[in-house]
DNA sequence: AGTCAACTTGACAATGTGTCATTTTTTTGT
DNA sequence: ACAAAAAAATGACACATTGTCAAGTTGACT
């Protein structure tokens, strides 16, 4: 866990730090980064690291909860579901999340948070207990949970996501290309969905 | 490029070196494996390990690919495609690869290996060429391929492959559990196909 | 001014990588 | 059979990185 020192530290310090850190999980995933390089751009000594922090881990998880949570938090408020049907909310929801993504200067430092999401365990993170709330998700409509093949066509959703947040960040496809890509998908399961179950709406 | 030096070594020094690479690819994935580890269980001095191979890297494609190319090519002998339509085929083809990879002794060896596939790219090795010739599957029925939406459920099949991978390797499922997720998966699939194009067969 | 806990610091041991000059072995030419 | 040349083997070395720890510094409170 990241110390209360940390925390009390001066603004400027801790703002050094973060934007060393920043630099440094830009530069390459979290497997590859190295302390030494943060402490020479925020320029602290090797020894204040190990006080602030355990490893480079605990500041890694630090920065990207503090980054995507604060964004998480915002397209929350913004968000409103009403008169909404399922499949157009995953829609939105999935627009949401290329939006953070999609930003050019930080492009670089997205894809090394994603790879190294993929690459490590990240118990102490908020943001990754969120996100395995959200794929859990609770919100399904009954009447979609009741189906027959629930599972499989829930699997299928799944899928779709991931796999085009995949073609997006590490194929690097444009934004547009594959929001248009996930409609397909998802437009395809619906239809499936209401032919093989007679379903309205 | 591993070099001809080691391919003249004698047998009993090529194998120890083997046997202590495997021996650490089935420690930690690529990326953490140590070349200091391999040299002082095979007994040989530094300088020769770096005579022979270009770094670890080098290393690890070669044993891959001597490992599960052949693998490969005796499930390929074995296999008879006639009379099977497209979804069995499939089916048998994950079953063979499930097959390879459901070794209990080499468990930790092919998890590591598959987290070394996703993090690095091995441009040099003959199982990844061979691997994407499969994704890029050209043995796709023409009556399959002419459907109006057939990039869109090859897609849907490719996920469940990947998804069902993922669930055996890194998830830890059954192999039986596992097969019998992805037959679903097409199954599903085949039936909203035929459900929404009225196909035969 | 004195005390004490909290904080800071950089030198250090431990461990790793890749290189290279030197030595040893093998091959080649006569 | 022997010398020269080529190939292979070797380990010390330069350099990089991590995490620790003993010693020094600070500042709040008495």
């Amino acid at each position: 866990m990241i110390s209360q020192t940390f925390l009390n530290l001066k603004e400027d310090k801790k703002n050094r730090i973060i934007k060393a850190a920043k630099k440094e999980f830009s530069r390459v995933p979290l497997d590859k980064a190295l302390v030494s390089n943060i402490i020479r751009d925020s320029n602290i000594p090797r020894g204040s690291f190990y006080q602030y922090f355990e490893n480079i881990d605990d500041l890694f998880v630090y920065i990207i909860d503090e980054i995507y949570l604060e964004a998480l938090e915002e397209l929350k408020i913004n968000e409103d579901n009403k008169d909404k049907n399922y499949f157009d909310i995953l829609k939105s929801e999935f627009f949401n999340v290329l939006t953070i993504l999609d930003n050019g200067e930080n492009r670089q430092f997205n894809l090394n948070i994603y790879m190294s999401f993929i690459n490590s365990s990240l118990p102490n993170s908020k943001l990754i207990k969120e996100m395995n709330r959200l794929k859990n998700n609770e919100d399904i409509p009954k009447d979609i949970k009741d189906l027959p093949n629930s599972n499989i066509f829930m699997g299928l959703i799944e899928m779709s996501y991931i796999t085009c947040l995949n073609d997006f960040i590490l194929k690097g496809k444009s934004k547009e290309d594959v929001f248009s890509e996930y409609k397909n998908y998802l437009d395809y399961i619906k239809h499936t969905i209401i032919k093989t179950n007679n379903l309205g709406k």
